[in-house]
DNA sequence: AACTCCATGTAATGCGTTACATGATTCT
DNA sequence: AGAATCATGTAACGCATTACATGGAGTT
């Protein structure tokens, strides 16, 4: 099952899946930090990795994950080559007449790493997916590579000004053209209620896209701050 | 989430499924409104209502529907006792020896009523449902009950004001306390990048909060600028 | 004695998407 | 001739949710 092509499935890369990744920059984040104690990388396991997404977790407040559906994503990341089990500990920690099952501990391919990367570079397309994927982007972005945290949200923001003109311009049509003379067929003209309808949905969709440019300008340039107690920091511009 | 039941299948009123209720709509429209020849009423079979999804029409901009799906939620409402097939048309207007299969035409039950009025009287509880569901709530109230629809709007304004007032107390919770004694345990106290991050998580959901709160002011009072051909109409407020 | 923690999963069910089947009539 | 319209669906597949299974060790 390698090209997942089949009658129905046409699963190309377009639904992003915010989970898996999220579980690849945790498995990254592990890479980075050595145990300070000087031992073995510990956690990267999935009971350890569902923590995460736990209620008091900053990821957890933003994307919810069961363990059920957290190892089922685990496999799906092994199946496509971008994580590898390193180490099949029988005895977690000690115990070894254990009937626990054996603690599976993932590393990152070079795969991985690379669709890391990648994930982490794309911005988000739909307004709606700024909550949950774009917001784990950020988070992995910022603790991963802070210089390519600057980049995405410039993007993100060039992604919602297109939007923002796009809407602006079918609110114009929609109040400039009722059934302005029509040289072929309009498919069904709408009638005075629909239009009031539509102008609503659009004025919903340009506020809600405001309110998220807005947001974005505010998170741009500043880094987490300076890790002194101060919490007024305002910084340059 | 009402009742959630089960190992696995209950399928309480947990999930809103606009798309139903969006069915449901469309008959009460139906049947609002007598075919104006004075004959029988049209309409109300899977393949007209499949038309009004489509991609010029109002509510096709903000509930995508395909044939398959259409059909599988007319048999659904059929199964719940919302909707009964009136005429099993095996001849539609002439034409007989046909294999095309008969038009199903629905009509809405006493239950079906009651569930869409109820339906149409609860405002959604989460922002990112304010997009679909309310959307189409609205559409329908305005049409079916313009009286029904200003009260279906103040609630929602309270509900947004309610979630208001919670987010800006997490986020005054986040500033004020990092580690602030603590007299039992916090579960992980969250160190400097963490709270750097949930203060962007409360600040987008807050200011995406505050912009639909605003949209709703707008939407509230004014209903469609009273069949006069004049585009100017901002009225009070 | 009862409960939670550890650490992996499976089973059952439903939802959503896309593609396809049928076959006469009507439009281009 | 070729395409779209009408009008119902089914098939195949993947994703998501919830509950449950296992069984020793430590805690209350």
């Amino acid at each position: 099952m390698v090209s997942k092509v089949g009658p129905a499935g046409t699963t190309a890369v377009s639904a992003e899946m915010p989970a898996e990744h999220a579980l690849l920059g945790l498995l990254a984040l592990d890479e980075r930090q050595p145990p300070e104690g000087g031992g073995r990388r510990e956690g990267s396991h999935g009971y350890d990795l569902a923590r995460r997404f736990g209620d008091g977790q900053p990821l957890g407040d933003v994307l919810r994950l069961e363990p059920g559906m957290l190892y089922h994503h685990l496999k799906k990341i092994e199946r496509a080559g971008w994580a590898a089990v390193e180490a099949n500990d029988s005895a977690p920690a000690g115990r070894r007449g254990s009937s626990r099952p054996p603690r599976r501990s993932y590393r990152l391919t070079a795969a991985g790493e690379a669709e890391l990367w990648r994930w982490l570079g794309e911005p988000v397309t739909h307004t709606r997916e700024l909550r949950l994927e774009f917001l784990v982007k950020l988070y992995f972005a910022r603790r991963l590579a802070p210089e390519r945290a600057a980049r995405l949200v410039a993007e993100q923001r060039a992604i919602l000004d297109r939007l923002t003109a796009s809407l602006t311009a079918q609110r114009l049509a929609l109040d400039a053209a009722p059934a302005p003379d029509d040289g072929g067929q309009a498919p069904t003209p709408p009638d005075a209620d629909d239009r009031h309808f539509l102008r609503q949905v659009l004025d919903l969709r340009l506020i809600q896209t405001a309110a998220a440019a807005n947001w974005l300008d505010r998170v741009a340039p500043s880094p987490p701050p300076m890790a002194v107690d101060s919490a007024s920091g305002s910084d340059s511009r």
